[in-house]
DNA sequence: GAAAATATTGAAAGCGCTTACACTTTTCAA
DNA sequence: TTGAAAAGTGTAAGCGCTTTCAATATTTTC
């Protein structure tokens, strides 16, 4: 079960190069030969070997999916728009899992040296600019989904408009003292939503006040975690008056936050983002990116840019949809 | 940024042969060489080609991760502990998908005969025996999580003493009519669960009504989904008497038997079975499985078994555990 | 200071495949 | 029939690395 090209070769009573041209479905072979050696190979269980394949071709015909902690909703709906996509093709997908142990930059650096793929989609992985750029110089194939970087094709929400949907829909509703629930400082997509919250409120005529914009200390997944949404509600009801209206970062977060105001039997209207598989069942309005379908976009993108040697870079923003639920009405 | 050992040995004057055994740690190179070598290939950022490396040295340093349609809390946590025992090693983890749309078990034929890694592990992929025995000629290293062959290793729960405790759980809480809302017939953790249940009804003195075990008509996931549980619900509160109580094959079941309850106005006590993160958040009671520890168990044995030639088989079942939160008890 | 022992290096073969090129066989028009 | 074109096949080089073995340089020993 472990036979190589040499022993279908003297099998078929063939040169190894006949038998690598029926593989490779060259025209070139009687059909006589190509019968008896596709005979012998089933017979004896045979399959190139992808790491000689991929060294003789220096094409392995493997596309490279980067993730960061395989543990939530999103990267799984991502993925499964990658999958769909490759299963077209004869690719395959494996996929990488970053480690939250290690600066991802480093392990990007390393993953790519090896050059164990064609193509390379990085799901959420956020990094600077100059860390895209540091990537980029490994000069392989690529696609962002969910971050942007701007000499690489691109496949992102746009955060600003999510966080100002959600801001303008309490508006609209009549709330004015609206709290943001926000991430680690750092986090660019926390930037940006906090941007679009703060823009959302000038426009409107409001002047935003920093007291309602808060965060949790727990600060692991940059922020985006339950306790943090817990704690960040906690600071927000010992303000006097209360806020009137709650936009997350997350649902993750909106979750945490919504067992702070049980806790003192409030309910004040909330909003999350991602719209995580939980949100459904506990009636959390929410902001929903299209997941999938950048997966399945962004797939076909790096497919096609794979063997061209100056592909034109396409990038592409959505914008987030509002879910309205339970949790935005005044008496959830 | 894509240059070779060859590229490295003429810019440091030396030869490919003392380049790799920099790389490999050889001790037979003087420490001045070691230094040039490294600083040449730090400036020019080199790192050794994964296929070709995989190919001289034939073996590769890759851990394959083989999982069912990425989807699911049981796999996340499965991969946590495998992603945490292969932090502590120079192995890669590469994960492999395999998709629905196919038979499994011509996906891992095709995957193994490629070669791309040391080590397999099978997570969640139900084969028959044969189907196994077939996989195992490939004459690879391998471990089943969450499914049993008796010639490879496996890390298992045990469905049918899962089955027995929540089952026996509303035995001695006065319960008699228990029903089983079960998942397609086929699938061999069902049949355990399945049994475990009417055996402990028969030990308890009980006859098992099979009217009382029933599954949806909805069959994707081999009925492990949140229709089935719906449907079953429905024709469970068709009967009259009503069942007393209802354990479920799945959580993900349970939650559409639960809305299925709701319509009617009516709360049976259920227990579910995986402990997905959702049930957490509806109170879902649940029998909880030792996820991460079989993902990092298992793959500390695969990995301390690559390289032996003939590694004794290591095989392990867990029982898994009741966790009682709210939809359980008689009021919930 | 020379021989022996040891440390360091390089040349070359090989891992399993693809593919350019050359060679042989078949086909077919004249 | 013949010969040129077309079709089929094999030889050999190469993909980027590891590793054996032989060669050379350095150290140690007396």
């Amino acid at each position: 079960m472990s036979n190589t090209i040499y022993d279908i070769a003297r099998q078929a009573g063939v040169s190894i190069a006949t038998v690598s041209r029926v593989f490779n479905e060259s025209p070139n072979v009687s059909s006589k030969t190509r019968k008896k050696v596709q005979n012998v190979a089933k017979e004896m269980g045979y399959q190139p070997q992808g790491m000689a394949q991929g060294l003789a071709r220096r094409k392995k015909n493997v596309i490279m999916a980067v993730v960061p902690l395989l543990s939530n909703y999103f990267f799984l709906q991502v993925l499964n728009g990658i999958q769909d996509a490759i299963s077209e093709t004869n690719f395959e997908l494996h996929i990488y899992n970053v480690k939250s142990s290690e600066k991802p930059v480093d392990q990007l650096k390393r993953l790519l040296g090896r050059r164990w793929a064609d193509g390379y989609l990085f799901v959420s992985i956020h990094l600077s600019d100059s860390e895209w750029k540091m990537i980029s110089q490994f000069d392989q194939q690529m696609v962002l989904i969910d971050d942007a970087y701007s000499a690489c094709n691109y496949f992102q929400v746009n955060n600003k408009q999510g966080a100002r949907k959600a801001t303008r829909y309490f508006l609209e509703h009549g709330f004015k003292r609206i709290a943001l629930i926000t991430a680690k400082e750092e986090s660019i997509p926390a930037a940006k939503r906090r941007q679009g919250y703060i823009q959302t409120l000038t426009d409107w005529g409001l002047t935003p006040d920093e007291s309602l914009i808060v965060s949790g200390d727990t600060q692991y997944r940059d922020g985006f975690n339950e306790e943090n949404g817990y704690e960040a509600m906690q600071k927000l009801l010992e303000q006097t008056p209360n806020p009137e209206a709650v936009v997350c970062m997350s649902d993750i977060q909106a979750i945490g936050a919504i067992s702070a105001m049980k806790e003192q039997n409030l309910s004040l209207p909330i909003i999350g983002y991602d719209d995580i598989q939980l949100a459904k069942y506990i009636g959390l309005s929410t902001m929903r990116q299209p997941m999938y379908k950048m997966g399945k976009e962004g797939t076909n993108v790096l497919l096609d840019q794979i063997g061209k040697d100056q592909p034109k870079v396409v990038q592409k923003e959505y914008i987030p949809d509002l879910i309205l639920r339970s949790t935005s009405s005044q008496q959830n």
